[in-house]
DNA sequence: TGATTAATTAACACTATGTTGTTTACAATG
DNA sequence: CATTGTAAACAACATAGTGTTAATTAATCA
């Protein structure tokens, strides 16, 4: 983070911010204009294209910014020389991230919620996938031990892992960030269907 | 269906709908205008007005006759009286969907591919959540059987459902539709972790 | 306080939208 | 085959949003 010096940029920037997630959550992103963020933030419309090209741009680098604070709490190895899942680590870093997520709840809450931006959900998935590969890229000496495509495997626990974060933000009463990490670990080491406690054939 | 007599009408909206996948796949579906869609289908701009509200109702039209398709193959039961899934029934369903999906590869791929209507996703695990819930719904008596909450498992088995699905239309040489069914199953009734060959503490 | 730089204002050309009224062409019927 | 209903074409319109510019005002920093 470059300083701001002057103020009235700080101001500026944080009046569109909430203007914008105002609007996403009120109306969606592509029904909302520039003139209806530019009237809520109290500014003049040719001061929103002094800080952004346009609504995509401002889009963009509000979501990069959460999201690289998300993947810099998310940190391997949770799968130990030996091939052995270490649950512990696991459980810590899948708590780091709803705690994180926690911190920003109303970003989250608008951009993954019903009439959120879905293109954030698919970075979301990818900044998690390209995580998992680096590490098991790292692990795991003997690809044939996959019992399906290895890119196919990431693919869905990505997507699980986002879909149970997009759950949560929806909840009344959202459990705690330590007992989501229990819920999740046993969905990915028992799978869902003995979770469920159904017998299998 | 209602049966459209008019042989104008049917070209009509295929030239649309064609134009409309093109568009999408080309450029996404925020991006692409009418009037360039009704240059693409050789047809005049107040033409398109008289077959659709905007480009939004298209999509939904579109949308909704696949979606329909889709969930008229899936049927349950996968999990019988005896709380024991039926694993062949599940993967015939699971079958079913590929070659559903198979049918309107082109729709599915453009629709769930990089430039494509991120809705479309929503609309898909929620119809599939649908299904599953009220066969659940049917069969489990004791809802303390759960290791979680209901509603979560299904948001998790829907996602990496949908996942798998969109992972396969990337695929250049894609495994059979009994293929996928096959290794979907392997991921639910094992979970991931177990699937990857990794060992748990 | 004075220098700097952000924000305001009003005007501009441009593109897309959705609608309307009239005319033309065609497809399905008896 | 002629008739009739209706889809499609066409042109024109008002409306709304976009992105840019140049001159002016006002807030902030040092």
């Amino acid at each position: 983070m470059a300083k701001k010096t002057d103020l009235r940029v700080k101001r500026t920037r944080k009046l569109i911010n909430d203007a914008f997630l105002k609007f996403i959550e009120e109306k969606g992103f592509e029904a909302m204009t520039i003139q209806e963020i530019a009237d809520e933030a109290l500014i003049n419309r040719a001061t929103f294209y002094l800080h952004y090209d346009d609504k995509y741009d401002l889009l963009e680098k509000m979501s990069a910014d959460v999201i690289q604070e998300l993947t810099s709490v998310i940190n391997p190895p949770f799968v130990q020389a030996d091939q052995e899942v270490n649950i512990e680590r696991l459980k810590g870093s899948v708590t780091n991230v709803y705690q994180c997520i926690q911190k920003h709840q109303m970003f989250y809450q608008v951009m993954l919620g019903e009439n959120g931006i879905n293109g954030f959900r698919n970075n979301l998935e990818e900044v998690i996938r390209e995580k998992f590969d680096r590490h098991i890229k790292e692990v795991v000496k003997d690809p044939n031990q996959f019992q399906i495509p290895e890119d196919l495997l990431l693919h869905f626990i990505s997507a699980a892992f986002v879909a149970v974060i997009q759950w949560w933000l929806n909840q009344e009463e959202k459990p705690t960030p330590e007992e989501m990490a229990n819920q999740l670990t046993k969905l990915i080491t028992q799978g869902p269907i003995q979770t469920a406690g159904v017998k299998i054939e």
